[in-house]
DNA sequence: TTTAGTATTGAAATCGTTTTCATAATGTTA
DNA sequence: TAACATTATGAAAACGATTTCAATACTAAA
C-alpha cells in the first residue's frame, strides 16, 4: 500500500506538491505534474480517504435510512436518490433499520465520523431530540416519515389527506363498514389514521375498533387479516390497508377462500406498486408518485449541502392521487 | 466538536490514559477509567473515526454491491444479509450500481479508505483483474454472481442446473418450442442459457435465436417480449424466462390480450417471489432460497474478516428447486 | 537597474487518534 | 534485601494526507 511519500520519493518532488496534484490546484507546472501522474500510475497509487477526510474533505456521499427495504416503495424511493446523486456526482449508501430505532441510531456514526455528508431518514424510529444532536456533523433531512419537532426540511405528502381520500372513495362506494390497516405508530401511520377516521366520523360513523389493526406490513400480514375478519360475525365489507403488499395478500386470500373482490370484499392498497396492477382484479390504490419523493428530497439534500438552500424547520408536500381500478 | 485532548484536560490525565479507556486496554485503575468516562460524558465526546481508521482499526461494516434494488430478489438477499450481519454486531451497507461497471468499482473506494472490512459482490460487471487489486484492502468475496478467473469464495448456485431443470420442466410437458430471456451477459444469465441449450439440444432440438432476447429485467420488459412474439408467425408455445418481474410481465400482458396461460403460453419463472404465488394462474418457477444465499454469503464473510476461515477460489453451491404451479 | 508582482516549490505543522517507549510504583519471589 | 515481574501512566512518535509559510525564480513595470 503506497502512500504520498512513496510518490512524492519516485517522482524526485515533494509530497506537497504531489497533494497539489491530486487536488487540480494551481501553480504546479506542467512538467512536474505529468512526472507526478506517471509516478501515481505506476505505483498504483489511491490517497488514503481516512487521512484526507481528516483534513476535512467532503465525502460526495449520502446515506439514506429506511426501515424496510423488502417494501417495494423504499426499493423505489431509494432507485430515485439514487439516480439524482449519481447525476450530481454523489454515492448512495443505503442503511437498512429494520424499524429498530438503536440500529437508526447506530447509522448515524456514519456522520459523525464524516463517513457522509449527509443522511436521509427515510424512517424515523427516534424522536427528533435523539436525532438533533447529530447535525453538527453534517446536513439532516427527512424524507416520508418525520418528526414534527423536528427543525429541518421535510419531504412527504400529506398522509392525513392521503387516508381520507382512500376512505371516502369506499364511502363513496356506499361501504359503512370500512376496516383499517396501518404499520407502527410512525408519522405516517399516525397521520393516515387521522384521515381515516376524519372521513368516517364525517360520514357519521363511529369507527369500530376490532376493525382496525396494527403492526401489519407484509403480504402474509395481509393474508392472516382476511382471516380474522372471515371469522368474525360483523364485518367491515371494505378495507383501506394503507400498503399494496398487504392490499395484495388480503385479495388473494380472500380469493382462495371463494370470496370475489370487490362484491363481498372491496380493499384499498396504497402506493400504486406493480402488484396493483398485475393481480386480478388490478385493484385501487393511491399513488404517492415515489420516485418523485426521492428525486425531490435528493435534490433538497445536495442543494443544503452545497449551501445553496438553507436547511429550517419546513415541509415539502408532494402530491397523491387515488388511482380505481376494479378492486372498488 | 471536542477531541480526545480536551476530554484528557478535562479529566486531568494524558491522551494515552484516554484512548486506553475507550478501547478498553488493561492496565487502567478504576478510578481514573471513571473520571475519563466522566469527562467524555459531560462533553459528549465522540471518537473521530477518521482519525481512528488512520490508525487501521476495524469498522464492523461490510458493503453489498448489487445490481438492481428494485429487484426483489435483491432485497430479499440484502435483508437476509443484514441480519446476519446484525447478529454479530456487524453493520450492512448497500450500494447500488445499476449495472453500471464503473460505479461498481468506484464503491471499492470503501474499501480501500478502511470504510469498510469488506466488500459482498453481488454484481459483477467488472472482470476480476479489475478487481483483484482491491483484495489487499479487505476481504471480498462472491455471491450470487462470479467472475470465473476469481480467486476468492463463491457463494452461489449451480445456474447450468438452474437453465437445465426449467427448460426441461418445459420440454417434460409437451413443449419443442420453448423461447428463453436472459438479463445482461452476466455470470448467472451465461450459465442459465448454458443450461437451457443444454436441455433443448438434448432434446434433439435447434435453438431458435429468434426466441432468445437479451437484456430483459423489469415487468414492463415481460410485456414487451410478449407482444413481440404474438407479432411472430412462428412462434414458441413456452418460455424460460429467468425472472419472475418478466414472467409476471408477460404473463399479465398475454391474458390482457385473451390469451390464456398455459394453454396459449405457458411460463416458468426465476426466484419464486411474492408475485409467483399472488397472480393468477400462480406460476412456476425456480425457487433459490434467496435467504439463505445472503446469510451463507455473510457468515462466509464474517468469518473471513475474523480469520476463521481462509479466502480461497472455493465454490459454495446452494440448492435450487423447481416449484411447479399452474402456468405450465 | 530596481521594484513589485506572480508562479513554483518544499519543509514543517496540522488533523485526531493509537501505539511505542520510557519511567515509576507496586507486588512477589528467592 | 535484592531481583524481577506486573501494573499504571504520560511524552512523543506514528498514521497519510492537506495546508501554511517561507524561499526562490521569473516577468513586467517604473
Amino acid at each position: 500500500m503506497y502512500t504520498i511519500k512513496d510518490v512524492a520519493l519516485k517522482a524526485g518532488l515533494s509530497q506537497a506538491t504531489v497533494s497539489r496534484v491530486i487536488n487540480n490546484h494551481p501553480y504546479v507546472s506542467e512538467d512536474k505534474k505529468q512526472a507526478v501522474q506517471r509516478a501515481m500510475e505506476e505505483l498504483g497509487y489511491v490517497p488514503n480517504s481516512s487521512a484526507r477526510r481528516l483534513r476535512n474533505i467532503k465525502t460526495k456521499k449520502v446515506a439514506v435510512l429506511i426501515s424496510r427495504i423488502v417494501n417495494p416503495f423504499f426499493s423505489q424511493l431509494v432507485d430515485a436518490m439514487e439516480q439524482k446523486a449519481a447525476k450530481h456526482g454523489y454515492q448512495l449508501i443505503l442503511c437498512n433499520t429494520r424499524i429498530n430505532p438503536e440500529k437508526e441510531l447506530e447509522y448515524f456514526e456514519l456522520l459523525q465520523s464524516k463517513q457522509v455528508d449527509g443522511i436521509i431518514l427515510a424512517a424515523a424510529e427516534n424522536k427528533w431530540e435523539a436525532i438533533a444532536p447529530f447535525t453538527r456533523y453534517g446536513t439532516v433531512i427527512y424524507c416520508n416519515e418525520y418528526d414534527p419537532d423536528a427543525t429541518v426540511t421535510r419531504v412527504r405528502l400529506d398522509q392525513v389527506e392521503g387516508g381520507y381520500i382512500g376512505t371516502k372513495h369506499l364511502l363513496d362506494k356506499g361501504h359503512r363498514k370500512i376496516g383499517y390497516c396501518q404499520g407502527n405508530d410512525s408519522s405516517v401511520s399516525v397521520n393516515r389514521r387521522r384521515g381515516y377516521l376524519k372521513a368516517v366520523t364525517e360520514a357519521g360513523i363511529e369507527p369500530n375498533p376490532e376493525w382496525m389493526f396494527k403492526d401489519i406490513f407484509t403480504i402474509d400480514n395481509g393474508r392472516e387479516i382476511f382471516r380474522r375478519i372471515a371469522a368474525m360475525d360483523d364485518r367491515p365489507t371494505a378495507f383501506f390497508t394503507g400498503s399494496d403488499e398487504v392490499a395484495a395478500g388480503m385479495i388473494k386470500e380472500a380469493q382462495l377462500n371463494g370470496w370475489c373482490v370487490p362484491d363481498d370484499l372491496a380493499v384499498v392498497g396504497f402506493d400504486d406498486q406493480p402488484i396493483a396492477t398485475l393481480m386480478d382484479p388490478q385493484f385501487t390504490t393511491i399513488n404517492q408518485f415515489t420516485s418523485d419523493i426521492g428525486e425531490k428530497a435528493m435534490e433538497v439534500m445536495l442543494e443544503i449541502i452545497e449551501g445553496k438552500r438553507e436547511n429550517k424547520a419546513e415541509d415539502i408536500l408532494l402530491p397523491l392521487k387515488l388511482i380505481e381500478r376494479q378492486s372498488t
